[in-house]
RNA sequence: GCGGCCGUAGCUCAGCGGUAGAGUCCUGGAUUGUGAUUCCAGUUGUCGCGGGUUCGAACCCCGUCGGUCGCCCCA
């Protein structure tokens, strides 16, 4: 029985925790990285693919792993009360593009490569760069074998960082191994921490027996010192895979993309095999990987399609947000039409329209008021400049064209000129 | 799941037992048809919520809710 205490009071309407607005001051950023990033991935010859944000539950057991912290304790899983069915809000993009690859034969002519955007969800506590509903931009690679694709990627990545402007990340690189070097590997690992049980941490320990290879990644000082001497992945490495890893760096180097070799790097899903990376930045204190992933060679067949190589990552975009500059103040307004008077408002309407045929953009005054108060509204704007329309203007068929800021968006004081309405679209782009 | 810090005007914050404040924003004015700059005036608050201590609480104590930053983990 659900007890409704009378004494606690109304609680205001919010935000879920973790659950972000972005309102129209802060949106700019956001458009400029997607369009960068839109732009920079049709630059490499791959196309947008987008897939829900419901799956069933099962698709990320299976996929991510029932070990991982993701699985175990971070989904937000819900039944559907109409059916019953299990399903979950995507915790990543990668377990439901590969689904809807299957599902649609997608690699039936060949491998493919796509991007998306889009929004995930983790319930976690929520802190900087950390939140509940959060956003990648993904890259995915189906049907490649690499290594070259795996180069590929890393690339691109690489000159998205040179195109937003941001310096300061590093590329670190791993290789996990194929499926059965990670399973010798695995047996002498869970030997070395065996015989250093008095180390581990608790989450060491109960991760032992189930995912010995996160705990490589582990924070611990003791458990740090442990995996100093623990065996190397490097040295169980079969040939193939050996030379998968090989060709990714010489590519690299050719291609004159830094990085360094990461042993710890594991990745947080149990799918990666072979190449894992991550693109990490030492900008807000403690290290922030800002992009991750790596090659799922595995997960199609997994997920009941055919046997398919394949590489992808994650970008969390609120991250990379935090690292470019707040300004981006412009609004891109060409004209702000302000208006007042008799027959002022259809002279307005008018040639508002007509500069918007003309391909410019224009915002026109609303909600009346002086002109006094309405050049305010114009300057907030942005715009660049500002017309005005009174009965002057109606009268003689002109209109009063004011320059409110210069082609960089800052402001200026210019002469006010007076011309025929018909001739406003060619003096706004002189 | 664990820990730190913070809730006062739309926003950023000061005040820390004795009448609720500043900046900014917004509105209006400075020759009533002109922005940004300057000057003048004005509006804005259950000081998160509940209890306690006190003659008196925004301020001290307890609880609670919310936010935020760490840990863990991750993008």
């Amino acid at each position: 029985m659900e007890k409704t205490p009378a004494t606690k009071p109304p609680v205001a309407l919010q935000a879920v925790k973790g659950m972000n607005d972005v309102l129209p001051a802060e949106s700019a950023k956001w458009e400029y990285f997607e369009q960068t990033a839109t732009r920079v991935a049709r630059q490499y010859g791959y196309r947008n693919m987008r897939a829900p944000i419901v799956e069933h539950t099962p698709l990320f057991v299976r996929s991510i792993g029932e070990v991982t912290d993701i699985v175990e304790k971070e989904m937000y899983s819900f039944e559907d009360k109409l059916n019953g069915e299990k399903l979950t809000l995507r915790p990543e993009l990668t377990a439901g593009l590969v689904r809807a690859s299957i599902e649609s034969n997608l690699v039936y002519n060949g491998p493919v490569r796509v991007y998306c955007l889009g929004q995930m969800f983790r319930h976690e506590r929520p802190q900087k760069g950390r939140y509940r509903q959060f956003s990648q931009f993904d890259v995915e690679c189906f049907g490649f074998e690499g290594p070259d694709v795996d180069a590929e990627i890393m690339i691109m990545t690489a000159r998205l960082w040179r195109e937003l402007g941001i310096p300061d990340v590093r590329l670190e690189i791993n290789t996990l191994g194929g499926v059965k070097e990670r399973i010798v590997y695995r047996n002498e690992l869970i030997r070395h921490y065996e015989a250093n049980l008095e180390a581990l941490d608790d989450e060491a320990k109960r991760r032992l027996h189930t995912n010995p290879m996160r705990i490589l990644d582990s924070k611990v000082a003791s458990v740090i010192e442990v995996n100093k001497t623990a065996p190397n992945l490097l040295d169980s490495l079969e040939r193939d895979s050996r030379a998968h890893f090989d060709g990714l760096q010489q590519l690299l180097t050719d291609a004159g993309v830094p990085f360094v070799v990461n042993p710890r790097i594991v990745r947080g899903m149990d799918y990666y095999n072979r190449t894992a990376f991550e693109f990490v930045t030492e900008r807000f204190g403690a290290p922030l990987t800002v992009c991750g992933g790596g090659r799922y060679d595995g997960l199609f067949e997994q997920l009941g399609g055919k046997p398919t190589p394949a590489i992808g990552f994650g970008m969390g975009i609120e991250r990379v947000l935090m690292m470019l500059p707040d300004e981006q103040k412009s609004s891109g307004l060409d004209a702000y039409i302000v208006h007042a008077g008799v027959g002022a408002q259809k002279t307005a309407s008018t040639l508002s329209e007509s500069l918007r045929n003309a391909g410019l953009a224009v915002a026109q005054h609303a909600g009346g008021g002086s002109f006094k108060s309405q050049m305010k509204k114009a300057d907030a704007s942005g715009a660049r400049f500002a017309l005005i329309i009174g009965d002057n203007e109606v009268s003689a068929g002109t209109v009063a064209v004011k320059p409110l800021r210069d082609a960089n968006g800052s402001p200026i004081q210019g002469e006010q000129a007076i011309i025929t309405s018909s001739a406003v679209a060619a003096h706004l782009r002189s």
